[in-house]
DNA sequence: ATTGAATAGATGTCTATACAAATAATGTTA
DNA sequence: TAACATTATTTGTATAGACATCTATTCAAT
């Protein structure tokens, strides 16, 4: 494997930059793919994981769905649902908000919060395992991406 | 914006591995959130796109399902169906194989290659635009990713 | 030739993404 | 305060991703 060229069998690319955009979507499914199949024995997708990581960030401190949507990997998701599901699993609290009832206050639980704790030590380890870089490669590779976003 | 602590509002990271992993899912969303806008005009996924390509590919030799299946971006993907979705806007052609009747022969028709005429110079800039980097840098991105997947 | 394994593809189900539209509450302003 | 715009969230609908399962061939071996 190795080269983009022979894992997807094309020869070559118009220039460096939409070889990199080919190259980066492929990267991204090869990476997710081993994340679902860390989730899947929980019961949960890599965005629903995502979505507890947030609510934990917040401390206790309750947030509206719109943050969550601000603060999700991927921008055009859907936060409604997705803690729509979290609240049937018992792993997110949803409380109408007194002081703008249009808002919706979410926590995670304490059964989220334990989940969370559980699968941290192998997310972390799965992801060292699948970034087949160096620390200083590592560093670089998030400058790279941090500059390509502008 | 600039780097994905500011950009999805995460104080720090366990390591650069791990901020990787982030950092790429974030950045492939940012890149198929362009590619969406640039399709929708033309009633096509970024995913029915590559399959175009894929099949362009061929010069006019017919491909199977699941040769398709294995040159996609997203391996997980459903080529069947894409295609089904292509045969329907009649940009593919679909034929059984007469040597081996399990398989059938996909092929991109006429339409099929006009659109990607059309869209082809217009998918470059985009892709060109939306990297933010010399071409230089764009080579090292790409060498960084080959690396990462081992 | 018959049985059983392997392969190609289609289909079913669930989750997520993309985006439009509906609903409800709040803010603004004439 | 009535009318209108804005904002927060939900819901509807389409496509795609992640599997598992089913069907039809084909292959392999007895």
């Amino acid at each position: 494997m190795g080269k983009i060229e022979d894992a997807i069998q094309q020869r070559e690319f118009k220039d460096p930059f939409n070889k990199a955009v080919v190259n980066l979507l492929f990267t991204q499914s090869y990476l997710v793919t081993a994340q679902h199949s860390l989730f899947k024995p929980h019961d949960l997708s890599p965005e629903q994981y995502n979505v507890l990581r947030i609510l934990r960030g917040q401390n206790g401190v309750p947030t509206t769905v719109s943050s969550i949507q601000d603060r999700m990997l991927n921008k055009m998701s859907n936060a409604s649902r997705l803690v729509e599901k979290l609240k049937m699993k018992n792993l997110v609290k949803r409380e109408e908000c007194p002081s703008d009832r249009r808002q919706v206050d979410v926590l995670i639980t304490e059964k989220g919060l334990e989940l969370l704790k559980q699968l941290e030590v192998q997310v972390e380890e799965s992801n060292k395992q699948f970034v087949n870089l160096t620390e200083s490669e590592a560093i670089l590779l998030n400058d790279l991406l941090d500059k390509l976003r502008g």
